[in-house]
DNA sequence: ACCTGAACACCGTTCAAGT
DNA sequence: ACCTGAACACCGTTCAAGT
């Protein structure tokens, strides 16, 4: 189980260290993973790792910024706004499930969504297509982006599951919030 | 500044322990909260302080229910549901925005939001009152309960102002979220 | 009952020394 | 250029000893 990742190249490399540590977010939580324990799954010394990433707080970034790239290739189909909205929204909770404890963490920080990335353009351009004015487009999206982001923390950290007791707690959940959202924007355009 | 709140009393109290911590979890939030720190804000051996609290987990914990606790008292008004629905929010609101680094953390964990507390019962009622079939009030509640508070969660991080670049983006961020959700019951009614 | 000092098992990070 | 050991300044918490 340990010293994995060691056999063929002796060279540690960023991609290594970022694939390990995300392992390790991954099993057991972001307050599980130290540069200690990095190194030693690594099979290195802990000293090594700062040659190739400036500190812990710059791994946990690198470690978001890995997951989140897939939010470059979004595709939000041909249907209504509402259908892409929807879409939209479900394509950031299946990003967001897929690596839990660190999106638990990344939400926690101050600069997870990203104004301009890949989703809150798309967001904007769906809510131009919905009729919105456009001085209202940049506020609304922001909104949304933020109440979408909210909802997904909730599911990650099982706040959702527990309010509601059922056993499809989360779809449930996650499905009426965003029909609640879309009706939302549905009063305003 | 050091050496607090050590002039009449010479015994260590709990409520002593809870402001002192809150004090330095306001001031520096609560990665600068620290059980040696704390000590020495109080003039006491670190160790004293696991006479009255079990560890550092249950302090923060009763650092959250002494700041929530304010939530018993919650008027809701005489006004229309959508009226009501805006005063829970707000309440809400300003509670989280008395103690933004604590509410920052809390709202990290997972047992933030109770189900069955002051807040939650208020919330079902007004929704009731608004016409919901009862049998989507619980998770229409929860939904909503879950969509306010992270919509707080960014405001309290920061992430609402970064993204609406304007001087009023918390409160016209939070206005504009609301009406949105109240739009999005009133579709549902 | 309450307080304390020493100690244990951890942290992140710096720095000088090695290859 | 990359790696390493020792060291610094911290943590939370346990435990035996004091009053």
């Amino acid at each position: 189980m340990a010293e994995s990742a060691k056999s063929g190249d002796q060279r540690l490399t960023k991609g290594a260290i970022l694939q390990a540590a995300l392992n390790i977010v991954d099993t057991d939580g972001v307050d599980a993973l130290s540069m200690r324990k990095l190194a030693g799954q690594l099979g290195v010394n802990p000293m090594s790792i700062y040659h190739h990433v400036e500190n812990k707080a710059a791994l946990l970034d690198g470690l978001t910024r890995l997951v989140t790239d897939g939010a470059r290739h979004i595709a939000v189909g041909e249907g209504t706004w509402q259908e892409q909205l929807r879409n939209l929204a479900y394509e950031f909770r299946s990003l967001s499930l897929a690596h839990r404890n660190l999106i638990r963490y990344a939400f926690a920080s101050d600069d997870f969504i990203q104004r301009d990335g890949p989703m809150w353009r798309t967001l904007c351009t769906v809510l131009r297509t919905a009729g919105l004015p456009e001085s209202e487009v940049e506020r609304t999206g922001a909104v949304l982006a933020v109440l979408v982001g909210g909802l997904l923390h909730t599911e990650v950290n099982g706040t959702m599951r527990r309010l509601i007791g059922s056993g499809q707690a989360d779809d449930a959940g996650f499905a009426l919030a965003v029909q609640l959202l879309i009706d939302g924007v549905a009063a305003r355009v």
